[in-house]
DNA sequence: TTTTAAACATGATTTGCGTCAGAAAAATTT
DNA sequence: AAATTTTTCTGACGCAAATCATGTTTAAAA
């Protein structure tokens, strides 16, 4: 390995470094880090790959380098998207002492780059140094906080708020802007907010011929975000 | 204090042991354990009174030393039950690194006494001891886990089947027995299953007309346990 | 390029379930 | 014991949203 403990990828178009994942493996020290490099996979996926599978033994937390991802919960033939993972993130670590299955599924909505690290590393890091224990705590704790948001959206609000909810999560967590591409299909989207295509496309349409929103394709603009929030909060 | 390290209650009718609450303190030293004590209260609550409110200020992580409480979630009047914590079991973990506010609220269904430990002790027992850490990921896990199952419920299901996991959940997880006295009131059990109180009773007298179940005033027998378990698969 | 399959779209129909109204029973309080 | 509040209960009604049906557009594959 030249440079030292620097995963080179297959395509030798990346290269991974611990400061990549800075919450995570930014303290370790250069022999730590090289240690959970040989237990570790770098894999390409094309488009609508899955990456793991809901009820399989867990083996792997995995980190993207690259790509978006969908974190699902499988119910029925029905999928309910839990959340969209990007580069710089990570997921899996929810399942590492879940009866040693996932959680979840998870699939590539666009080709992605992940860099995949043994549970048993994991767990190690965790019992070995409490500044990773913590991390891992803090990291749950997010996670955890966002999923009970969800089911406050899902649970107590109608399509329209469900939607708004979705539609600023877009824009605020995942593209950082009020006008970006949202890369998913609709049917997508309607497996976020946990309803039916129809009625994804029904009201996207509508959004849009109110001007709350204006969407072309996967081209999304939010034009009038006060009243997009007020459907988020009262609807 | 004496004996040393025992926790004597305001009643002076019961100890908090370290032992009591094995996953969390009982690997502690009696001197940590005793420092622990020190950063922490036990209260006596009467029926119905709040332990602590969504949105304040996490000050402490609750152990349950006897009674029942709920630990739910508030949104625009409604309430949303995420969980009944009994005796022997913790809540408020989740909210030690959430902006450093309650993620929900709690109260009691019974008198209860509940054993308040200060967040930063907890924080600092995290961060020395990894076995703690490890313990404390593992709880995260663990609710993590009932959440998702419970949003798979409430989101994929429709009333019969919401209420046919509630009641498995009190038989398996709560009371341990096909035949329990549910404590709770017809409101908290639709808060618990997402649904209107009218739908709650309406359906828990159909599955009583059904003769799946038994229900006379608290009193629950679980007639037909295939059947109940059925409406919760396809229900 | 042609064929096939997804994705997107929209109207019509059905239904699950919340809301409303009103009453009886049980539990608290006075 | 009486009064008041809370909980339990039942029927009628209305609506939000799923389902069904059918067509169009776009993307993928042959």
């Amino acid at each position: 390995m030249n440079p030292p403990y620097i995963l080179q990828l297959k395509t030798w178009k990346m290269q991974v470094k611990k400061e990549d994942f800075p919450n995570w493996f930014g303290q370790l020290t250069d022999e730590h880090w090289s240690n959970v490099l040989k237990n570790s996979v770098c894999l390409d996926y094309n488009k609508n790959e899955i990456i793991c599978k809901q009820g399989a033994f867990a083996t792997n937390v995995y980190f993207v380098v690259s790509g978006m991802l969908k974190v699902y919960k499988e119910y029925k033939g029905e999928n309910l998207i839990m959340s969209f993972v990007r580069k710089g993130e990570m997921f899996g670590l929810s399942s590492i002492y879940n009866n040693e299955t996932n959680l979840f599924s998870a699939a590539s909505l666009t080709p992605a780059t992940v860099f995949s690290v043994n549970i048993n590393i994991i767990k190690n890091q965790i019992r070995v140094y409490p500044d990773f224990a913590e991390k891992s705590i803090i990291q749950l704790n997010k996670e955890y906080a966002n999923t009970i948001e969800r089911i406050v959206s899902l649970t107590q609000k109608q399509l329209n708020g469900r939607m708004a909810d979705a539609i600023l999560h877009f824009a605020r967590n995942i593209y950082g802007s009020d006008e970006f591409n949202m890369q998913i299909t609709r049917r997508d989207m309607a497996d976020f907010c946990g309803m039916s295509t129809e009625s994804a496309i029904r009201i996207l349409k509508e959004l849009h011929n109110d001007k709350i929103i204006s969407i072309e394709g996967k081209n999304v603009k939010i034009l009038n975000k006060q009243q997009l929030e007020s459907l988020s909060e009262f609807g």
